[in-house]
DNA sequence: GCACTTTGGGACACTCATGTCCCACAAATG
DNA sequence: CATTTGTGGGACATGAGTGTCCCAAAGTGC
């Protein structure tokens, strides 16, 4: 019997409607009630303790989910296709679609919940990270910085175009040009002059 | 003189250390419970709300209290002083010693809880946004960008920073040249090549 | 149509943070 | 030393979120 036993589909497109409606509502409000998740997903709130018992069980599911999503999103970014500089672009274009998913994840610590998952991050990491090793090598990307530390401004720097899109200031089209000058070029008119 | 009324020594004493163990506390965790505040003030939570009956009335002083500390860190700053590379060099360095501040104002939206102090937080940016649109006159900072994006950018990779010495990965030292550098240089070995 | 599954809502107990009140004790002030 | 001022802790009420249970109704598959 395959581990995954079958779900009458009613059941996994009820667990679909609550993780989606979970992970948006998250995103923006992290300490947001079970009645308003149950409210947001459409279903009574003994419905969703019927799928998570548990509010850390939801978060689970939703960090679970979260990282799958990521997953494949970045696998299918094909990071180690082409020029660094086209896989920067196509790794930006990622993580700035995933903005809610991203947020869930990281912008609260949600992660944390789930210390057992810390480690599947790196593994999900690693294409970007042999992005960034390779576009180092070839002297593309500073090699002064460490790919950590690149890493983590690729999300920074995303993360504030993700922002200035929500409160309405920038255009999605604005916000992603925006977000590639800035990653290749700084802050400065003449970098490097 | 001072419109506010006496304070004696031990009261202003006692605000203080609550104050202060608040902005630390809720830096990283905004949600923290009232008794935890006392706690980490080393007050009863009875004198915790003796000074601030209601949660809502301390979350309004601590963040009266960074607007005012972050104020007269900007200010002595003196960012229209000098050429704009040696301002960018000191608000890097004031937004940095500030990260505590700095977390419990935007990391958390803490700032919603007092929209009449929106408004002041425009003018408190003020010496800064001088700085950038100066730096964009005189052709050293990006100006196909926002002076708006570039500051969130410049808080966001600060924040990298911050995130980064906090959890162990970096010294302070090593995270200011990093900071720095990718302000300046952006992620790219030779940018504009 | 019939049996089985899934659902929504109500009722309930429980925990935790909050806010209020009071009182005895310590500290500062005169 | 006596008074005022500030403090800590306990007792208590309240409200919100959580988790459990149950049952009638709607939906699903055969």
């Amino acid at each position: 019997m395959p581990s995954t036993t079958r779900e009458s589909g009613s059941r996994s497109r009820t667990r679909r409607a609550i993780l989606d409606a979970a992970i948006a509502l998250l995103a923006t409000r992290p300490q947001a009630s079970l009645a308003e998740v149950a409210d947001a997903a459409g279903v009574g709130r003994s419905t969703l303790h019927r799928y998570f018992p548990e509010r850390t069980e939801l978060l689970s599911a939703v960090v679970e989910d979260s990282m799958a999503q990521l997953t494949a999103a970045v696998a299918a970014a094909e990071l180690d296709r082409g020029t660094p500089a086209q896989g920067l672009r196509r790794i930006i274009h990622t993580y700035f679609e995933l903005s809610p998913v991203l947020l869930v994840l990281f912008g609260e610590h949600l992660i944390d919940t789930r210390k057992d998952l810390v480690g599947d991050l790196d593994e999900l990491d690693a294409p970007v990270f042999a992005l960034l090793e390779r576009g180092q090598r070839e002297g593309y990307f500073d090699a002064e910085v460490s790919k950590e530390w690149l890493n983590r401004v690729l999300w920074a720097v995303v993360y504030v175009g993700i922002d200035a899109t929500a409160e309405g200031t920038m255009t999605r089209h604005a916000a992603l040009e925006s977000i590639t000058r800035t990653l290749e070029h700084g802050m400065l008119a003449r970098p490097g002059a």
